[in-house]
DNA sequence: AAAAAAT
């Protein structure tokens, strides 16, 4: 049984689901397909008279809706009975009694949000860490940011859904990214994960579904699902992990989220896709396959969110990324609302990704704990052939301090999954139990890899760049850069995966010859996050030229990148970036944004 | 050159 809010609304529009392209295709409805046209959201469930043509839809499953959700008293005769559910967003006090008891409680309590579970601890954020966050927006008619989520309505359900996850007030991200997107505005946001940057783009998506009529869905028996939502990441266990979140934050709202990922058996997904979706969570290969099977519909999408965008928009994903944004049946920028998420945006990944967006938003929150320094940045000098004993001789110091194993966990990064697999088996070998994860195992033995690490059982993972980005694994007291990326916006996802949510935490780099290519940057990055720069460092990053390359920090400064639009480098001839009316706008402390590269400035990372 | 992402 389906059960996504929005069926329960209507269920209705058998003509747009006829008539809509290859999904349904060979799904036989009773009605005559009625060629419609793609009604713009903020078009549909005007007064009836505003509406588009009669609903035409008269077979046999329903008493009859109408397309686009139609005018609310009709959603209220119609829908609440063939969903057997009840209550709207009208009359939430009284409804949306139905499914509750069923709905699994993802927080784990026993269902009182104003309990306080003195055991489940710092499940929140340490906020006081966020008090003197630099954060800078551009574009049109920047919305301004909010203090306190009270200020804007989000609906009780949602409300309630904040203060079970403990968070008494909005993350800088959060107070700029939220009134944007509820403005419906595009945005490029650059925010360090592990500061609610989930929450920033799931509240809006989650109350605007909730508030919004834009409801469509296919005649029963259609196997073609139409999420209202599309959030996409980079990795399975990201896509997980997001899905986890977003089922918290939706809990006893109706909302519905479902997540397919690759790996994975995909019947189950399926089948979670067929009781309803309103948001789906998904990685891109999996969505283009349940795209090319027809199980799937991006004609109803009114949000779409990348996290992770440049790494999306990267070489390796971009043409999937294209391919499902541009190439299916998704509505056109400007139609639906995009926004983009990361921690690091390289202009030249800034300049591709206009194509996906619309009069946007372009909004960069500094790093948690830009004046106080929660990472602490450790580089060392070591040879390949050194690298093992050196990392065993941290590991037994770390030992000896009286580190507690279980309350902290040790992230190995490694360049290849060959070197992984061996690293791991060595280190087990030498007494540290350990576990690894990489894009060679097996999907099961990757999340046992997770689970492990997580629970402490296993209190060392070593890791490919799988693991780099986004994954918020409380306790990570220390990473260490076995090998160091080629990248340094790699190099600044991986640290990231400690000091999390204001937290404290080291990061090592083993450094050799072999890294020359990245001193600069990494000098650079150091000494903008005033961390101490070995002399030796120093010298490689004199001697390495510049080049303007890869490893140029995208921003430079305190953010993670910094509003290609301002850069004339990337504006030359093209008046469109210019466009009058950017208003820019500098919250923080740490006075006036410098811009450029200019040394000395703090810099952004995550 | 490596990593990730569908079967």
């Amino acid at each position: 049984m389906r059960s996504s809010w929005a069926d329960s609304v209507v269920n209705s529009a058998a003509e747009n689901a006829a008539a809509g392209s290859l999904a349904n295709a060979g799904v036989g409805t009773t009605s005559a397909p009625t060629r419609t046209s793609y009604v713009p959201p903020h078009l549909r469930n005007r007064t009836p008279s505003a509406d588009p043509p009669a609903p035409a839809y008269s077979g046999p499953a329903s008493g009859g809706g109408t397309r686009w959700g139609g005018p609310r008293n009709d959603l209220n005769r119609s829908g609440f009975s063939t969903g057997g559910r009840g209550g709207g967003w009208n009359s939430r006090s009284g409804g949306w009694d139905r499914g509750k008891e069923r709905e699994v409680n993802p927080f784990g309590d026993d269902d009182n949000a104003e309990q306080v579970d003195s055991e489940q601890e710092n499940t929140g954020i340490n906020f006081d860490a966020y008090e003197d966050i630099p954060v800078e927006t551009s574009g049109d008619n920047v919305p301004p940011p909010v203090n306190t989520f009270a200020e804007i309505d989000l609906g009780d359900a949602l409300n309630q859904n904040i203060r079970r996850c403990k968070y008494v007030k909005p993350t800088p991200v959060q107070r700029h990214a939220i009134p944007i997107s509820l403005a419906g505005r595009d945005l490029m946001a650059c925010a360090q994960t592990g500061s609610g940057k989930t929450a920033a783009f799931c509240f809006p998506v989650i109350s605007g579904i909730m508030k919004g009529q834009f409801v469509q869905r296919p005649p029963r028996g259609a196997r073609t699902v139409y999420p209202i939502a599309l959030i996409l990441s980079p990795t399975r266990e990201l896509s997980c992990q997001i899905h986890e979140e977003a089922r918290k934050f939706s809990y006893q709202t109706g909302v519905k989220v479902v997540v397919a990922y690759g790996g994975a058996p995909i019947h189950q997904q399926l089948r979670e896709l067929e009781r309803g979706v309103d948001i789906l969570v998904a990685t891109p290969g999996r969505l283009v396959d349940l795209l090319e099977r027809a199980r799937v519909s991006l004609q109803m999408i009114r949000y779409l969110a990348l996290d992770e965008a440049d790494r999306m928009l990267d070489m390796g994903f971009e043409p999937q990324i294209r391919k499902i944004v541009q190439q299916m049946d998704m509505p056109p920028p400007g139609v639906r609302q995009t926004m983009l998420f990361s921690a690091t945006f390289p202009k030249e990944i800034q300049r591709l990704a206009t194509d996906f967006l619309s009069n946007y938003i372009f909004l960069a929150v500094g790093r948690v704990g830009s004046s106080t320094d929660l990472i602490v940045q450790r580089v060392e000098f070591v040879q390949e052939s050194d690298k093992r004993s050196h990392l065993m001789d941290l590991l037994h110091a770390q030992r000896a301090n009286g580190v507690q194993v279980k309350q902290s966990l040790t992230l190995v990064f490694v360049e290849t999954k060959k070197g992984a697999d061996s690293l791991e088996h060595w280190l087990y070998m030498n007494g540290f139990p350990a576990t690894t994860i990489h894009g060679d195992r097996t999907q099961q033995e990757r999340e046992q890899a997770l689970r492990s690490f997580k629970s402490g059982n296993t209190p060392i993972l070593v890791a490919t760049d799988v693991a780099a980005r986004g994954l918020d694994i409380p306790h990570v007291g220390h990473v260490v850069n076995f090998d160091l990326p080629n990248d340094i916006d790699d190099y600044v996802h991986r640290i990231g995966r400690t000091g999390r949510a204001g937290k404290s935490g080291l990061a090592t780099a083993f450094f050799n010859e072999n890294n020359s290519s990245l001193a600069r940057a990494l000098a650079d990055l150091m000494q903008e996050s005033n961390q101490e720069v070995p002399a030796w460092l120093s010298r490689y990053a004199a001697r390495s030229s510049y080049g303007g390359g890869k490893n140029r920090r995208s921003g430079g400064g305190r953010f993670g990148g910094r509003d290609f639009r301002k850069d004339t480098s990337f504006n030359r001839g093209n008046t469109d970036y210019y466009s009058g009316g950017n208003s820019s706008s500098l919250y923080g402390a740490s006075g006036g944004y410098g811009g450029g590269y200019g040394p000395g400035v703090t810099s952004a990372w995550d």
